[in-house]
DNA sequence: AAGTGCCCATCAGTAAAACCGAATATACTG
DNA sequence: CAGTATATTCGGTTTTACTGATGGGCACTT
């Protein structure tokens, strides 16, 4: 039908990048055969292709001499030109970025975490992969509201995330790491600590504890407890340290994940409960059917072996 | 017949702006139905163009948990959205320059000039366009050799060329600006110069001449006056305002375009000659067939008209 | 002046793709 | 269990893209 072109609206976004590339082909080549020639199609359908990229653009975007000689830009054509060049590199660069995604060289990982991990298992967790891949990212995100990470997991802002059980797993898969104990948190002078062994832990209640604000982990020690008689706590704190900081000052006992706790300080004494509390189970989630990023397993692996180092009891299938 | 899919290869290139455009909008709407409505498609038509997208890309870019809950980015979508944005952008910016190249209000033109345009008429035709159209450019390239505007005018390298008649103008457009008369330059002191009125075209042959490099001008101008006489060159210099120099020293006489004195200069004086040389004629050239950028028109007329009024005579159509 | 080579446009036919509309599947909600 | 909101799939139509062949323009050669 040939509308009458009256040098139209310009309507690029129906372009296709092989219309770029041509473009940028013949501009570089100076003719349409030699650009067909590299872009492996035939010469008329890179004329057609330069034909296509022209009713788009609604003006020539070459001056066709006529004859053996080669075409050169009109000025809509130079304008044009090294936009093209960059949409097409920035695409190459896409590919490269998705081709080493693949590879799993490269990526970010999103990971939900709580104190205790972020601590004791991440620092050496993210050493050790960023050893192995360089240009692997991994964006921990921390709070200790597990409900918080839950909903960050599934709203797709984590592609996963540590977790202590129990919580609703509909609709997550969940790799169980490890069994991470209770343990006590006595002052060094404490009247009920034994010269060596566990600690009674009938004996613990009813003396001043020092906890933390209630969050899931809270919840377990307290309940665990609260089966030996009332509680007395005495004091809370949101920090581990600043818990285990107490206790050396002899404001109080405490009970704390053995993941939590910071083994090497040498004024507190640490020791297992008598009867155990149960442990928290310390699990990795992640969305179920939700694609990952390649580097996910190796992530789950290193988490798990840095569990297990860490002498938490590995925990039954 | 549903291939295995094996992640298979990347092959970006093949896609299309659409294709992009779709998974910035799904990306940013949460459901392929609020994308396709912000596109004008079917909900249909989007969930195939993710699909061909993620076929070209060789693996899901969005996670769909299934039910009214929103679509989120796989770890290869959120690796794609930011080049996808950036190229639409870019497609965007070319877009605006178009429509400004296409409007007259922008642009480059590339323009061939030569020692005397260069000097007398480009300098107030820039300015008057810079003042109309702030954000077009007029990219001047000087030589003062014929042969090399024209070979850059037809090799595409140039939109438009200032030009001295005659040369061969196969396949050109030539606009005729004006006809440039050539002019004698004496010393205050000549002895040959009257009170008043033109000088004698025969008296200054055999007086010593600074002249100029063979070039076009030169040509005409030794041509013109080995008619009245054998000619006695002193001195060349390619630089007008040198000659200019060499004659109000007492060098010798000169014959110069018009355009090409400096009126203004007390030190010489300007005489018409009796009888005069036939005039350069000075024309605008553009490759006949050539698309030429918006802003060519109003370059055109403003080159006459300051052609003009520089007080050289207008030239018979 | 005719011949040759290189060049682009166009055409016809075919293959592919995009798109729409309708039907289907899935998951949450009341 | 129906109802709503979502994405996918399917059939059919329209549009687009490509190939291979044809034609015409221009320059250079003979």
């Amino acid at each position: 039908m040939l509308m009458p072109m009256t040098a139209g609206t310009i309507n690029l976004a129906d372009a296709d990048l092989r219309h770029l590339a041509a473009l940028r082909a013949v501009a570089e080549e100076g003719t349409f055969g030699r650009a067909a020639a590299r872009l492996g199609f035939t010469q008329s359908a890179v004329s057609q292709q330069i034909a296509t990229l022209e009713r788009l653009v609604g003006e020539p975007l070459f001056d066709r001499p006529g004859g053996p000689r080669a075409v050169t830009l009109t000025a809509a054509g130079r304008l044009l030109l090294p936009h093209a060049v960059s949409v097409l590199e920035r695409v190459r660069a896409a590919e490269a970025d998705l081709a080493g995604l693949r590879s799993g060289q490269t990526g970010t990982l999103r990971v939900g975490t709580f104190q205790s991990i972020s601590v004791r298992i991440l620092p050496d967790v993210l050493a050790t992969l960023h050893h192995d891949r360089p240009s692997v990212k991994v964006l921990p995100i921390e709070t200790d509201d597990q409900t918080e990470l839950l909903a960050l997991l599934r709203a797709g802002e984590l592609d996963v995330s540590f977790l202590v059980e129990p919580f609703d797993s509909d609709g997550l898969v969940v790799r169980r790491l490890c069994a991470d104990p209770f343990v006590a948190i006595l002052p060094l002078d404490s009247p009920i600590l034994p010269p060596s062994g566990p600690v009674s832990t009938s004996a613990l209640v009813g003396r001043p504890l020092i906890s933390q604000m209630p969050n899931m982990c809270q919840t377990l020690i307290e309940e665990g407890l609260a089966r030996h008689g009332r509680l007395d706590i005495s004091f809370r704190s949101n920090d581990n340290s600043a818990v285990q900081a107490m206790v050396r000052a002899g404001v109080g006992h405490a009970v704390m994940a053995s993941l939590a706790v910071e083994h090497t300080d040498p004024g507190v004494a640490i020791r297992p409960l008598d009867p155990p509390l149960e442990p928290r189970v310390i699990v990795l989630a992640t969305v179920e059917g939700r694609r990952l990023p390649p580097v996910f397993d190796a992530f789950a692996d290193l988490a798990a072996r840095r569990c297990a180092h860490h002498g938490a009891t590995p925990v039954p299938a």
